[in-house]
DNA sequence: GAGAGTTACTTCCTGTCAGGAAGTAGGCAC
DNA sequence: GTGCCTACTTCCTGACAGGAAGTAACTCTC
């Protein structure tokens, strides 16, 4: 039995490689694998259910982050499908973000890699000790 | 029975917090969520089993990779005991890197990743068209 | 009713850093 | 001795991260 014409494209969907450069799959593992877009997704819903969050409540929550950037990352993860902006127009503005589907899928691995640097710090830290002592 | 210093100290380790600027594995987490990091890690032992590559072979691998990012970005996972180097004196020398065991654990985390942006591409695409024509 | 405060941004400026191009070492080949 | 090979290192420039300050729209205070 030969394939049909919609079994051949659906093959052809999986052809996408993050290694070659023009590939849309690694523009977009370029912007996942990116710090704030890491911290931003495990702060969503840090506590198994994905909670709805305000821009300010992300803000404290990631010392450390600029106005800015924090913005920046979450218009990135809206236009990309990962979170939801809803604006409620209470005294001051208020805005939440909420994980959709799709991001909370992506929160699983970044999640991965939170735990992994938490767990594996003192590895890293003693190799590093290591291979400063080594070259010096 | 109440707690040895030992004991307490061990559970001291397991405070470290991503979310808290200065924690340091706040500093690994953004290292290791860097675009290369992530390909670097990919790259080598593409296939399973951790095989060794050679600096030339990775740059072919990552397309699009500057020769001073690739340098830079196998120094910091060498330091940090990810990689190991293995300078080889042939004719003209040959460089090899190769997993060590900390860094296969956190292969699998990248692969995660890798594989996750190839496979929710097209729903990402999907995203992006509908959220570019909503604001335009 | 003028001034201060609130949230969620936007704009401007500056230092840092990514990436391209070109240079380096050290040995063989012709 | 000129060229080629690998695996870098150095230099330069444009882009971008991050800090500081400005903005809008409304409310509360005095």
């Amino acid at each position: 039995m030969t394939k049909t014409a919609a079994q051949k494209r659906a093959q052809a969907k999986v052809e996408y490689d993050a290694f070659l450069a023009g590939c849309p799959s690694r523009q977009l593992l370029d912007r996942i694998s990116d710090k704030w877009v890491v911290l931003v997704l495990c702060a969503l819903g840090d506590d198994g259910a994905p909670t709805a969050m305000r821009y300010s409540e992300i803000a404290r929550r990631l010392a450390g982050v600029s106005q800015k950037m924090l913005t920046q990352t979450l218009r990135s993860l809206e236009r990309d499908g990962l979170i939801t902006r809803t604006v409620t127009p209470t005294v001051p503005v208020t805005v939440s973000y909420e994980l959709t589907d799709l991001g909370l899928s992506l929160r699983e691995m970044t999640r991965g890699l939170r735990s992994w640097a938490q767990t594996h710090m003192d590895e890293v830290l003693a190799q590093r000790q290591d291979y400063d002592a080594r070259s010096s």
